[in-house]
DNA sequence: TGATATGTTATCTT
DNA sequence: CAAGATAACATATC
């Protein structure tokens, strides 16, 4: 599933090929998968394509933006044949922008300046930000007695990690997923090991898990699955100590841990 | 057939 | 009231 690394990846992508572009049709297949006035977006020319969090921004000339967010099961896909799960059909004056959506829970939202900024405004720091420091993920672990991989998953906390690169991080950083995120003293390294695994991932150009149907804006799987640390690896030896990798449920997520080497 | 998968939000409970 | 837990969303696959 999208979290920020495949995220990014389409961004990068899409940044590469949409700029300059102008818009010269939008149609949607979904009443749900396109909101807001996006009728105004025609004839708009593509400045950037920019991200926050796990969601895709796409800056147009004068005071409008689309806003994506590929939820579960989103695809953005660049001059592919539309299909049973196409939801929204953008096109282009060179090339035409695919939006398929399985389950309908992704979104695209024509949205003003204003808009954008009151949506950004109360999200947290990304892990890749600046603003994301030692000292704050100190602050919101300590102020929790939730489970800490509950924490890192916290998009009102941290913005773009998921659950595959939380249970890496936790795994590289030899902690417990459910520990309390008060009692955890490896912040230091569970800091470093987050954004690692964070930046890894878009090394790798994100990830397709089994199961999972991401493909960049290519059309493309992503490779850093072959990398994982933990995350679908239950009954395998663990890498650093030889114990069994095990599979519990936490918050409804599937979690993957090292029970002898992640205190 | 029913359990399962994940990101986010709404809603319920403590 | 806030924090935390859980259901809901929609659908394909095993």
């Amino acid at each position: 599933m999208p979290e920020l690394p495949e995220v990014e990846t389409i961004r990068r992508q899409l940044n590469r090929v949409l700029v300059g572009q102008k818009i010269k049709k939008i149609e949607s297949l979904h009443p749900k998968s396109l909101q807001g006035s996006s009728l105004k977006v025609a004839g708009k020319k593509i400045v950037a394509v920019k991200r926050k969090a796990k969601m895709i921004w796409i800056d147009l000339e004068g005071d409008l933006n689309l806003l994506v967010h590929l939820k579960m099961t989103g695809q953005l896909l660049l001059n592919a044949q539309p299909g049973k799960h196409t939801r929204v059909v953008i096109e282009l004056t060179k090339d035409q922008l695919i939006f398929n959506d399985l389950r309908i829970f992704g979104w695209i939202k024509a949205v003003n300046n204003q808009e954008l900024k009151q949506y950004f405004k109360k999200l947290p720091p990304d892990v890749v930000d600046k603003e994301f420091t030692l000292n704050y993920l100190r602050k919101i672990l300590t102020s929790s007695g939730r489970a800490v991989k509950l924490v890192l998953l916290d998009q009102q906390k941290i913005g773009g990690v998921g659950n595959i690169y939380a249970n890496d991080a936790l795994y590289c950083a030899k902690v417990n997923p459910t520990l309390a995120a008060r009692k955890v003293s490896r912040i230091k390294e569970l800091y470093q090991c987050v954004k690692q695994v964070i930046n890894q991932g878009i090394k790798y150009g994100g990830s397709t898990a089994s199961d999972e149907n991401y493909v960049n804006a290519l059309g493309q799987k992503g490779k850093y699955q072959t990398k994982f640390l933990v995350y679908e690896q239950q009954g395998k030896k663990c890498q650093r100590c030889g114990g069994i990798i095990k599979k519990i449920k936490l918050g409804g997520r599937g979690t993957y841990f090292c029970p002898s080497c992640q205190k």
